[in-house]
DNA sequence: TTAATATCGTTCTTGTTAGAACAGTCCGGG
DNA sequence: CCCGGACTGTTCTAACAAGAACGATATTAA
């Protein structure tokens, strides 16, 4: 018998699949990859952040991240400023070029993903997110809580979300 | 206001890499890597299978596909088998080390992943596979359907999926 | 049969990914 | 002050990913 979560695990799996095809063409056409549309956007209209935080916002690991805006300060979209309050930090921001490729970019790319939720209405939005966030919680907890179901108080609700993944105590040293 | 749907999207990256992290762990443990699991998994009590039918199932591209398979052969886990119906055509099948491989990783990495669905029951699942389908299918459409929306005569409901020639597989029933 | 077309797996290129190791920096307690 | 531990971004390696070009084969229609 293959298990009732295999279906939805498979589901999830399609469903990004899918959205990474509408999202990457079009990313493509416009000229950038991915990767790189995602840090054009996050750093779109802000000062520039250091290195950590716009990985935290992308979801884009530290030494990837390193490469991809590599890549975006040879085109000269991007460049790096060192931090005048911590030696370690690189602060990235958009170049004036940068600012211009947003500009380009980001709203047609937007109403271009936007065709992939036709008839969402707010409640159809509240009840897929609210299938979204636990699932995610409860693969975030599975994957950081190996060990045994710990009883908990309450019931968790499904919108007391907030706490920034990045705030996540990953120092539960790692087994090695 | 920045778009409801972005925050469906995002809840889907972060469920997805949730459950990446979640899989990916546990079979880089096992000594394989995800793509490299997913194969032996989709071989396992199989005949064989050829290269685009194994793509279409593990959702690997075959320009991909070559390498894992090169690497997995390189294992000793899976061989290929000159098709004798079609001199293009070449069957992936998993030799007795890959069935062994099979038996020893398939089973724990399925009770692992299980971990991330702790108090799932039928009318959870069903509410979760019903989000996630939708979804899925408006994404694809959406993909497919580049130009503007269509007047067409009927009415159209969410699923009256046209039968595209491409993805008529029901691989429905794998993993991942 | 022949020619146009489609499919199969491979190869190549560019880019992303996770993970580990690293040097430099920061911060806390002794 | 100094030291151990934590953190920052970089580098390296192995692998995956998407797309295009390719050679060999198959299919279909003229």
């Amino acid at each position: 018998m293959p298990e009732r979560y295999l279906r939805s695990l498979r589901l999830l799996a399609e469903a990004y699949q899918a959205f990474e095809r509408l999202s990457g063409r079009h990313v493509r056409e416009l000229g950038l990859t991915p990767a790189q549309f995602d840090i054009v956007a996050t750093l779109g209209n802000t000062p520039g952040m250091p290195f950590n935080e716009l990985g935290a916002r992308t979801l884009i690991t530290k030494g990837t991240l390193t490469g991809v805006v590599d890549r975006l300060a040879k085109r000269g979209l991007v460049e790096r400023v060192a931090s005048d309050t911590d030696r370690r930090s690189v602060t990235v921001r958009l170049t004036a070029a940068g600012r211009r490729e947003f500009k380009r970019v980001f709203e047609p790319h937007l109403a271009h993903c936007k065709r992939g939720f036709p008839d969402y209405g707010a409640s159809e939005f509240a009840a897929l997110e609210e299938q979204l966030t636990r699932l995610r919680d409860d693969l975030i907890e599975a994957d950081r809580g190996p060990a045994e179901p710990v009883v908990r108080p309450g019931r968790r609700s499904s919108h007391d979300r907030e706490s920034s993944p990045s705030t996540a105590k990953p120092s539960t040293k790692e087994l090695r």
